[in-house]
DNA sequence: TTGACAAGTGACCATTTGGTCACTTGCAAT
DNA sequence: ATTGCAAGTGACCAAATGGTCACTTGTCAA
């Protein structure tokens, strides 16, 4: 991102947010962590909730750039071993990057307070994951590398199960290690099931 | 419950700290909710963090005796049939008493807040269910009503979709109809291709 | 009847917090 | 050099909130 103030204080903001919560969050902590008063703050966003709002604005940006739109989906996966190894890729990625972390983690404690939070939950968790796994698995089926099958039933006993693990991931973050291999056991006998 | 101020403060207390997170309730509209006083409060807990662990005391009792005794466990299905009524029971039950979504929401918003709600959520969300019906499934196929399978990952497949679909309940209850008739589907699903 | 005590009240306090404002500072354009 | 303005500061304010305390009330045992 742009490191202006203007940026650099969401960023901030998503950090405080995803831990602390809404209310939880209070201004003068996130200037001192950026190195500012309080009141600098507000020469770049009128109030909390408006930082609040542009966080948002941020993050549906960000997801509708990585569910939105079909270019973005995973390249299709020539052979069984490269969809397990696409997934866990991925898997790692989501599971390690603290921003990504930290976004689950707002998504998650502030579904229920924030009507915009409630549909990026939505999206993310369920709809949006499941829609892209769908249309990967009806190419790996149309290109004969899976048996025929409803590809969104299938797309759900898919991401379903992988995105739990995912959230106990982000609960334990101790037993990170373990889950992962958890979610490749689970690819694997997925795998060996279904496709 | 018993019907004292006491545990009527607990059950208040469940619907605000559920709705509004720990840090979003305050004491005063507690108690106007129990049409008392604040200080009143202070007769029967000592401060409001202990009301919380009080609260959080009453729900470790509640999962203790829902997931922590084989005793508690359902019935064992006699058919294929009796697993889809006898886990749609369960999942309209859990899906419409407000007691135990406003549980859920408070293992959801806040298990990253306080360690022993972690606990509870990672129990009542992962491994608590999975075992549950882990148990159920070894019987079945004792019993050779199911096909010889791996009992545990059986469970986990059955567990984490429903699970996911019990969340979206939660998220949006406009959608309650239909999401119930998605899990009835995918278990519809489920049974067919493992049982 | 009285004394003791649990339960409840309302006024009060200190702290936290979102927000405002008058003022300074550094830099870029003229 | 001067002016204009975005960026930043610190003091201040009002509201909200957790908590305390002296006082009242109703009930039950002796």
């Amino acid at each position: 991102m742009k490191n202006t103030t203007k940026s650099r204080i969401l960023e901030e903001a998503l950090v405080l947010f995803a831990e602390n919560g809404y209310r939880g969050t209070n201004l003068r902590e996130l200037a001192a962590r950026l190195g500012l008063s309080k009141s600098a703050l507000y020469k770049h966003y009128e109030s909390k909730e408006a930082i609040w709002n542009a966080l948002i604005d941020m993050l549906e940006a960000y997801y509708a750039e990585r569910f939105g739109s079909v270019d973005n989906m995973p390249k299709t996966p020539e052979s069984k071993e490269e969809l397990l190894s696409m997934t866990m890729g991925m898997i790692r990625f989501t599971v390690y990057d603290e921003r990504i972390i930290l976004t689950r983690k707002l998504l998650i404690t502030e579904q229920f307070h924030d009507e915009r939070i409630r549909r990026l939950a939505t999206k993310h968790f369920m709809e949006g994951t499941k829609n892209i796994f769908a249309a990967v698995f009806q190419r790996m089926m149309d290109a004969g590398i899976a048996k025929q099958d409803d590809p969104v039933m299938l797309a759900f006993l898919y991401t379903a199960p992988v995105t739990a693990l995912v959230h106990l991931c982000d609960r334990e973050p101790s037993r990170h290690e373990e889950v992962i291999e958890q979610i490749e056991v689970f690819i694997k006998d997925f795998i060996r099931r279904y496709l």
